[in-house]
DNA sequence: GGAATAGTGTCTTTGAGACATTATATC
DNA sequence: GATATAATGTCTCAAAGACACTATTCC
């Protein structure tokens, strides 16, 4: 029950942390940091940090720190996801985070001079893996922020996130591959992406590849909801790919 | 970026705030609490409160909120679902609640003398529609926390939650038809339970109701998995039912 | 018998899985 | 021409939607 005996009250310290995901030669990639201070001093850890002042708002505050990781005008899907407030999770205090995830096309290198001059893109799978050691609970909040994303695509038209303003249906397939982990056939996969209504427009340009015939061009539609959702392979047993 | 000024961080106050849900009469209902001091006294709000020390963990806290409302040993469901932490949606400061979606069997009416004395179960179709004034941002939140568990029915075995130990197919559809606000076929419905695998399991007794065939009762089996999935049927231009 | 609910069966339709074929580009 | 990718079509099968029918209880 809420009493109003105020000072006793135990506060804590909020940061942001951000999943930022986007797709590297058709592998999943997550934006990390390495730490320049200590605690986890030289390991990776997730874009984020403490709210600027008492009055900032959460999901602001995930705004800025995306802007200021991307270098970017944050115009990228945002969401949160959950919330890491394990006591004895951060050596400073009793520190609880908000995660976000956030979705971005394939960006330019992180610039140096900027804030984000130790940011740098990661595979997923070596960090899902436990490769590289990462700081703090941050592994488990990739692996839930990624299942997340995974579960979105089945209903949703998140997967465009990925993509540039205008992209082929051949991209998009590569998003979902690259999420899921998974091949998917690319003649389904066309029905499946064309039956949903206005889930992709076509713009009427063509994009010419290597070789092979050029591709349409499309842009995201308005439908938000796929309805019928896409539908994710189940995996074998929850073991790699094929 | 993480800078260690650890004096300049703002920090904030932490509460959790639940959604227990159940049915009563076929319909969907939520524990309120009456509150009884400001802000908003008077007012209905949900079930929470502080953490209680600074080391208390966010979902223990949740637990116990739980346990000290239903007065029972608190073995339901819980889950978090959401952070509410706008600026100035608590005249006291910053507060940042951790929301949280529990599921209950019919339980007792809340006791008089005890924690939950100003505790009752109201019908949340009264609460979306605003027809009673909650306290903070507490209608968000159960707006919230119902679409969470809609969602969940479709793939998950969330809807046994609701049940008692052994149930009817026919109480078991009930729960479906009351949070998703729709009608189901019973004979569509029949065949898609018993046809994934150890989803509910036949215990071999039957429960009588007032008149009709007795009903064979059930137990949920292991399977926390629905695949595929129970189709939500879409709602009619988001308006009310049929 | 009638009324009510439980449980089974069947036909239709939708949509996913598998896979052949045609179209348009580069070399 | 060969090769590569794009785009469309077809057959099959799984599963949902609609709905008829039988079973078991109480009155």
């Amino acid at each position: 029950m809420i009493e109003d005996r105020f000072r006793e009250r135990p506060s804590v310290l909020l940061t942001v942390d951000l999943v930022i995901l986007t797709l590297r030669e058709a592998k999943l990639h997550v934006l990390m940091i390495e730490r320049g201070n200590s605690p986890y001093k030289g390991m990776f850890a997730l874009p984020g940090g403490f709210l600027q002042h008492r009055e900032e708002d959460i999901f602001v505050a995930a705004r800025r720190e995306l802007s200021e990781e991307t270098g970017l005008e944050p115009n990228f899907h945002l969401e949160q996801f959950g919330v890491y407030g394990a006591p004895g999770r951060d050596t400073r205090g009793r520190v609880v985070s908000v995660a976000h995830l956030a979705i971005v096309p394939r960006l330019p290198e992180p610039a140096a001079g900027t804030d984000a001059a130790n940011a740098i893109w990661l595979p997923i799978d070596r960090l899902l893996r436990g490769e590289i050691e990462l700081a703090f609970d941050h592994q488990q909040i990739i692996t839930d922020g990624l299942e997340r994303a995974r579960a979105k695509l089945e209903y949703s038209s998140l997967a465009t996130a990925f993509c540039e303003e205008t992209f082929t249906i051949s991209e998009l397939q590569r998003v979902y591959e690259a999420v899921w982990g998974v091949q998917l056939d690319p003649r389904n996969f066309y029905r499946k992406v064309k039956s949903v209504n206005d889930f992709i427009v076509e713009v009427g340009a063509t994009k010419q590849t290597e070789n092979g015939r050029p591709a349409r061009l499309f842009r995201p539609g308005t439908e938000q909801v796929l309805y019928p959702p896409m539908v994710r392979p189940p995996r074998f047993a929850e073991g790699e790919e094929r």
